[in-house]
DNA sequence: TTGTATGCGTTATCAT
DNA sequence: ATGATAACGCATACAA
C-alpha cells in the first residue's frame, strides 16, 4: 500500500491534505509526497546530511515546517539500535541533590534529543543489581548517571560495562577512570573546613562521620584526621562518632560528643542534616552556637541557610558537576562540544556563616 | 533473510547459540526459532494471550528464561503506536515535594514496563507552552502528571487534550474532573491549622500568603479567613502579607507584621520555608517562640522538624496524591486494579510540634 | 490453537 | 544528488 494511512491521500495526482483535528501525526511519507521526494532524501535532511542539493533542502524544510512534522523518536531508536534515553540512577542520597542533579543533567539534554529517564533504586535490597539489570536490558539506555552512594558499588559498573551502556558515576573521590567519572574533593575540603576551626582556635573538635562503607563518610574522615595531623593535634577516638547522615543520628552523636568532658567546642558533621540534629541538642543543653560550641555541617542544602544560627558548610558545585556529566555521556552524540566536558574534578568550597565562633567567646 | 542477525544460527538442522558475551540482544525470532514456533506463538505468550496450547506456551516460556529474551520497548511501542512513558512535568516548585512526587509515582510504574521521564519546564518563559506541545508532541508519552503551580494553567490541559494526552492535574483544590485530577484539600486544612492557633487564644493572627495567581496561595488564604470568621475576629487587611513562597520572602514579611503594634502573638505561613524565615526574624528580635510567637507553617518539609523549636505544619500525603495519581494514568493498562485509583480528593493533616503555645505564655 | 503476510516510521545499502 | 528496497523488532488481520 503506498498511500499514507491517515494524513493525506491522492487527489487526481495532487496529494491533499486531511482534516487534521484527530488524525495522527505527519510521518516522514507525507514529507516526502509533499515535497516531491522519497524517504530517504527526507531522511537525508533531518539527518543534516552534508551532500544534499540546496533546493530540495530547502523545499523540505518547507514542507517539514508547514506540516509540523516531528519525527518518531521510536521508530528511530528501532532502526538506529540506539536510543536517546539517559537514565539517572540513584537510592535517594538527599532529595536537594537529586533535583540539583537532574537540573544540571536538563540542562545539556535540553535541546538535544536526549530526555532523562529517572530510576531510584533500593540500595539494602539484595536483588538491586539484578533490578537495575533488568532495567538496563530493557530500556538499553544510552547512558547512565550514578549518584552516590551507589555509585561507588563497583560491581555495577561492572555490569554497565558487561552490559555496553555508558554511564558516569558521581563520588567524593575518583573512583574511575576520568570518562566515566565526575568527583568533588571531599577530603581537601573537609581538610579546609577542619582547618577553618583550628584557625578560629578550636583544639577539642569533634567529628560526627557518615555510616560506614561510604565513601565520602571515609574521604571526609581523612580530610578531618589530616587537619588535625597538620596542626599537630593528636586524633581521639572518643571524638569520633558515626551517625547515618540522618537528623536522628546527629542528635544521638552530639550527645555523645558533648558528654565528654571537658567537651569539645567545635563539631564538624559529615553532612547539614546531621548538624541541624547538633543544633538541636545544643540548644537542649543550653550551649550557645557558636559562641560556646562551633559547628560545620557538608552539602550546603537549604536547611543550612535557614536554621539559626546560619551553619557554615561546604558546598559543593553538583548541578556543575552533573552537567559535566551530562556532556560525558552525550558530547559528541549531542555536537555539544565537550569543552569543559573533560573536567572530572571539581573543587568544593567552604561557605562561612554564623556557626562557627573563637571558643568560648 | 531468514536467519538471526548475530544470535544464533542454523547448524545441521539444529539452531546454535552464538557466543553471546558482545552479541546484541537475543530478538523475538530467535525464541520463535528456539522454541520450533513461530513469531505470533511468542507474541501470544509475551502479551498472555488466553488461546494458547499450555504446553507451547511452557516452552517458549522456558525458551525465553534461558535466553534472558526481553521485548524490545521501542519496538513495541512502534507497533501498538503507543508507548510505555509517564512523563513528569513540574517548574521546581520545591525539591522534597518533586521528590516525593516521583516516588509515589515509581512506586506504581515499578514491575510495569513504564518509565518516568521528567521534563522540567520554565514558568515565566513565554515558550513555555509551545516547548510543552513539543516534548508532547514528540514523544507522545501515554500519559503526563502536571505538579503546580503550571498545573493550574487551563490552556496546557486544553493542550493535553487537544493532542490525546492522558494527564493528571495535581493541586491544592479540584481544578479538573475526577479522572484527570488529584487534589488535596489545603482551604480546610488551613482552616483547621488556623483553628488550632485561636483554640489556643490568640487572636491577633497573621497571614503570609502566598504569590498572588497561585490556586494554593488563594486556597490557604480563604481557609485563614474562614477560620478567622468562624471564630467572630474581623480580617484585618494589614495582618495578610503575600511572599513568594521562599525564605528571604518570609523574612520580609514577618518584619512587616512583627512592625504592626499591637504585633501579632501568631503567623500562619503558607509554606515551610517562608516559616523559617519568620523563625530568623522572631530570633533577631529577640522574640521567643512560642512564648511570644506563635508560628504554624506548611507542606512538613524536612526543615519544618530540624528547625527548632520544630514546627507545627500542615502535611498533605503527597506520595499517596501521586500514586494515585499513576494509578489513573496507568491503572487499567498496567492491570493493577484502581481499587483505590478512584480516589481524587486528599486529606491535609496537622502536625502539632513546639512551635504553638497560648499566647503570652 | 498456530502460522503467514503485512505494517509501524525510520535508517542503511546499494543502486542510478 | 537521489531513490528503491530491505532491515529494525514486534503486533495485528486473516488464514489455515
Amino acid at each position: 500500500m503506498l498511500v499514507s494511512r491517515t494524513f493525506g491521500e491522492w487527489d487526481n495526482g495532487r496529494y491533499v491534505l486531511m482534516d487534521m483535528s484527530k488524525a495522527s501525526q505527519p510521518t516522514i511519507n507525507d514529507v516526502a509526497r509533499l515535497a516531491g521526494v522519497s524517504k530517504k532524501t527526507v531522511s537525508r535532511v533531518i539527518n543534516a546530511s552534508p551532500l544534499l542539493n540546496q533546493d530540495t533542502r530547502k523545499r523540505v524544510e518547507q514542507v517539514i515546517a508547514e506540516l509540523g512534522y516531528i519525527p518518531n523518536p521510536q521508530a528511530r531508536a528501532l532502526a538506529l539500535r540506539r536510543n536517546f534515553l539517559i537514565g539517572l540512577i540513584h537510592d535517594n542520597p538527599n532529595a536537594q541533590m537529586v533535583l540539583n542533579v537532574q537540573q544540571g543533567l536538563l540542562e545539556v539534554l535540553r535541546d538535544t534529543e536526549f530526555e532523562l529517564i529517572v530510576h531510584p533504586v533500593d540500595r539494602g535490597s539484595p536483588a538491586m543489581l539484578e533490578e537495575i539489570r533488568r532495567f538496563l536490558e530493557r530500556q538499553r539506555p544510552y547512558g547512565i548517571m550514578l549518584l552516590p552512594p551507589i555509585s561507588e558499588n563497583d560491581t555495577l559498573a561492572a555490569l554497565c560495562r558487561e552490559l555496553g551502556v555508558r554511564y558516569v558515576r558521581m563520588g567524593s573521590a575518583p573512583l574511575d577512570e576520568p570518562p566515566n567519572m565526575v568527583a568533588s574533593n571531599d577530603r581537601e575540603a573537609v581538610r579546609g573546613a577542619v582547618g577553618h576551626l583550628i584557625e578560629a582556635g578550636h583544639r577539642r573538635i569533634g567529628l560526627i562521620a557518615g555510616p560506614h562503607g561510604f565513601r565520602s563518610a571515609i574521604e571526609r574522615q581523612h580530610g578531618y584526621e589530616e587537619a588535625l595531623e597538620a596542626a599537630g593535634i593528636p586524633i581521639q577516638r572518643t571524638m569520633i562518632v558515626h551517625g547515618d547522615y540522618r537528623f536522628e543520628s546527629g542528635m544521638r552523636a552530639a550527645d555523645r560528643l558533648l558528654d565528654h568532658s571537658p567537651r569539645p567546642t567545635a563539631v564538624f558533621s559529615s553532612n547539614d542534616e546531621m548538624a541541624a540534629g547538633v543544633f538541636h541538642v545544643a540548644r537542649q543543653r543550653g550551649l550557645s552556637v557558636p559562641q560556646e560550641l562551633s559547628i560545620i555541617g557538608f552539602d550546603d542544602t537549604p536547611i543550612a541557610s535557614h536554621i539559626w544560627p546560619p551553619l557554615t558548610t561546604v558546598r559543593w558545585p553538583i548541578a556543575t558537576m552533573a552537567r559535566a556529566a551530562a556532556l560525558k555521556l552525550v558530547g559528541e552524540a549531542s555536537g555539544k562540544g565537550s569543552s569543559d566536558g573533560d573536567a572530572s574534578l571539581f573543587v568544593s568550597t567552604l561557605i562561612r556563616r554564623a556557626s562557627v565562633a573563637a571558643p568560648g567567646s
